[in-house]
DNA sequence: TCCTTATAATGACCGTGGTCACTTTATGAC
DNA sequence: GTCATAAAGTGACCACGGTCATTATAAGGA
């Protein structure tokens, strides 16, 4: 049984964050380094660690963070009542996730749960973000989507699709455009029912 | 214009693979140090950094090679002839992407092509297995599979569960078994030809 | 054979993530 | 207050990937 941490930790914890923000904020994840971090917070390097896993631990924090504000926006827009719109409404996720090859990265490594219980911020977005294409596509079934698939199954389609879009947009170095008439190439069949 | 490489150049590059491959096969991808490689080829740091850009791109080769292999057992064997014997065909490629963290990582990194004509072994052979795929599907398109997509594109999907599959299994820390059910229920909407 | 030049290889050095034995500080019991 | 104990924090240290000015070796021409 383990007490309740001092006030002095809690600070602590928050100083080492609000560094890290705004070390990402000024250039980004990927020249975010761990000794700025402590020298921002006014810290020792060990202390980081005692309060994160590893660097990675802060930067899924941090991207969870930002995952959760697009989705707080997503879940308050109206719903997309096609696939067209359903791609221009996932845009903003997009964006997100395909900001920085760190941050896509980190939320590919990040997205299943970690172990059981011990479940990530960015896995708990996962999680939501099927929640949400569900309350989407559900009262659709049978007209603009096909019904013969668990709504479930087919938002964690929709993610497969999502992150397989962005991984190819680091490697072909084309445009935003490209990424999203890829992503509406596949989510048409995937989410209309099999014509003859 | 650049000449030739020496024998000699040759004959390092080798001694460096063959180290990383003995390396590998003794220990694992993610224990391979750059500094017992060159020890044991018998070289300096620095000649290994002239021969591989980094770390990663000599784990792209052997990797590479890895699925080299798996591909050319894959395209003599006999096609499969619905989804599910398609699901276990695929078994020896899940098996090789998903052997390691590291392996798999390296995999989704590098699975785009780099840059135009720059392309890896990694991401040739991902053209390559859509190929298999296409060569697979199309005869079927009409009988076992759906006829209303492309069946390149549908091979890119194929290639898309599969990641997303190996990803969640890492995490969620379940059985093969698990995997293979959970492929053949993406690959079951996304393949199969309407219903009566 | 000697000289020149391009290629190959070297290893001391650096940056950065991560560790750990130790010191400092807070808390509760008396 | 004072002491014992646990929590919090420290910084020297290590591991390992990667760099670069320098040296060694091979190839070709006179």
């Amino acid at each position: 049984m383990s007490r309740a941490p001092q006030q002095r930790r809690i600070a602590t914890h928050a100083r080492l964050l609000d560094s890290a923000r705004e070390i990402v904020a000024a250039s980004s994840y990927a020249e975010m380094r761990v000794e700025e971090v402590v020298l921002r917070a006014g810290v020792a390097k060990g202390t980081f660690f005692s309060h994160f896993k590893d660097k990675d631990a802060l930067l899924v924090v941090l991207i969870g963070e930002e995952l959760e504000r697009v989705m707080s926006d997503l879940v308050v827009a109206p719903p997309p009542e096609d696939i067209e719109s359903l791609v221009a409404a996932l845009a903003p996720l997009v964006a997100a996730m395909g900001s920085e090859r760190t941050v896509f990265d980190i939320v590919v490594r990040n997205s299943g749960a970690m172990a059981i219980e011990e479940i990530g911020p960015i896995a708990q977005n996962f999680g939501d973000q099927i929640a949400l294409f569900v309350r989407w596509i559900a009262p659709l079934q049978g007209t603009a989507f096909r019904s013969d698939a668990d709504p479930a199954l087919l938002g964690e389609g929709i993610q497969a699709f999502l992150v397989q879009c962005i991984a190819m947009n680091f490697c072909l170095v084309e445009s935003q455009m490209a990424l999203e008439e890829r992503l509406l190439s596949y989510l048409t069949p995937w989410l209309s029912a099999p014509q003859a």
